[in-house]
RNA sequence: GGAGAGUUGGCUGAGUGGUCGAAAGCGCCUCCCUGCUAAGGAGGUAUACGGGUAACUGUAUCGAGGGUUCGAAUCCCUCACUCUCCGCCA
């Protein structure tokens, strides 16, 4: 959620921000909200007022044995007022609510303007491609059986078989080792979360249709930032122990419902996938830098496997919603001969922690923690870099030496 | 899944219909006293939202939601969680 404040601060500037990224704030409907509910709810307080006045002086005359038929009359009407007031305040703040959520982070100052994909902006790169075009991972190996997939599930999926699955086993577990070298301590999470959690992390109510939803209040997670962030929702965290870094592996569910037709061949875009997230929550002051340094972690991944990659800063346009700047990590994908997205790292501001309620004490007060996350990495499309990158063009997938501990193999031959 | 007990402020813990946002103790903060890392004294010390330039002030919150009542921490219902016992299971 938006601080409302910057909106009756600055509307004109909050409208504006807001539209770089495609979302047309309704200012008239704000007003129209803010305004009923003051005025609902300085009336149902001041009803609310009178009733506990009157009930006490009631109290005292019940007390001496006495009766006041005009008191209770008076205490009478009021209480159907009330209840006619309230209720308008509530569904005032429900309604109200709702449009709030709605409302997208604003981009940071730093943020490059920009419509789309297309504006956004290198920051820099490491390695050269050495390999492009040639077969892609399904060619490469038959340790990838999404037919059978297929047959279990549907599409979108994928079967990872002996020395691949491994090796994905090893991805992971380096990443989580790296992490931990990181500072970052290490969670094992439900893969199930509520709407409530989800909501505080901005996927619900805009993007369920994304969701896996299992039943009423039961969805599969689509990220481990939701629960690692939300670890620390209705707290006052002492800022001693800032900044919190936090990790998890976990399996990730998305249904994905508005990407039909895209990728739809290999590992590249699945409705399940495993990802070791990195999320930090820290003091407002330091989060720019804090970013810089999550987004460091998640690339040393990158330069210790030796794959090349690029970092692309988002545009304004093509900012996630809850975030305010975002570096995207880009591996080099041989076969697709481009760079394909296999890391996203945000600063969300106190968008996520207004919505969780993640505070911190400062001078007696207490005030919003920034909240990020990064993936460190996303392990399904990180196994493809490596088989793609790694794959000597005959018959032999070479293991990235770093790796080579985790798998006790130093190359799978095909 | 069955039976029982519980959930109060940073902590311990009192409170079974009104004067209770809540005793007392501990902790913490400020000041006083004290020539010394102690003891004593005074005061302060929850969260959220609203009104007000401010001093200040209103409302709500005693696990959550609903109900009874003029009035609920206190009575009733539903749910969640914790503990104990039984059953089942990885």
């Amino acid at each position: 959620m938006i601080d409302t404040n910057l909106i009756k601060l600055d509307p004109k500037q909050v409208f504006e921000s807001l539209k770089s990224k495609k979302y047309e704030l309704n200012l008239e409907a704000f007003d129209a909200f803010e305004l009923d509910r003051k005025n609902f709810q300085t009336q149902t307080e001041d009803l609310q007022a009178q009733r506990n006045t009157l009930s006490k002086e009631y109290g005292l005359l019940r007390k001496e044995g006495k009766e006041d038929k005009t008191l209770n009359d008076q205490i009478e009407s009021i209480k159907i007022e009330l209840d006619a007031c309230s209720q308008k305040l509530t569904d005032t703040q429900g309604s109200f609510r709702d449009f709030l959520l709605d409302i997208p982070n604003l981009p940071s100052d730093s943020t490059p303007k920009g419509g789309g994909e297309s504006e956004n902006v290198k920051m820099r790169d490491f390695g050269k491609p050495l390999i492009s075009g040639g077969k892609d991972h399904l060619d490469i190996t038959s340790l990838i059986n999404t037919e059978a997939a297929n047959i279990l599930a549907g599409s979108r999926f994928a079967v990872l078989v002996g020395k691949i699955a491994k090796l994905q086993r090893a991805l992971i577990a380096f990443m989580l080792d790296k992490a931990e070298e990181h500072g970052y301590q290490e969670h094992y999470l439900p893969l199930i979360a509520n709407a409530e959690s989800l909501t505080a992390t901005g996927q619900l109510p805009k993007f369920a249709d994304d969701l896996f939803q299992l039943t009423d209040d039961y969805f599969l997670i689509p990220t481990a930032e939701v629960p690692l962030t939300n670890l620390y929702r209705d707290q006052i965290i002492s800022a001693d122990n800032f900044p919190l870094k936090l990790t998890a592996h976990t399996t990730c569910f998305r249904s994905e419902a508005g990407s039909y037709g895209k990728d739809t061949r290999g590992l590249i875009r699945q409705h399940q996938f495993e990802k070791v997230e990195l999320v930090q929550i820290c003091h407002p002051d330091h989060s720019d830098q804090t970013l810089e340094s999550l987004t460091s972690h998640a690339e040393s991944i990158l330069q210790e496997l030796n794959l090349p990659y690029q970092v692309v800063e988002l545009c304004t346009g093509d900012l996630g919603f809850s975030a305010a700047k975002t570096y995207d990590l880009e591996v080099w994908v041989p076969s697709q001969e481009t760079f394909r997205e296999i890391s996203s790292c945000s600063n969300c501001t106190d968008f996520q922690a207004r919505r969780a309620k993640i505070r911190f004490k400062e001078d007696g007060v207490s005030r919003l923690a920034h909240t990020l996350n990064g993936s460190a990495l996303a392990a399904g499309r990180t196994l493809i870099a490596v088989i793609e990158n790694y794959f000597d063009q005959h018959s032999t997938i070479i293991i990235p030496e770093v790796l080579q501990d985790y798998t006790k193999f130093k190359s799978i031959e095909l």
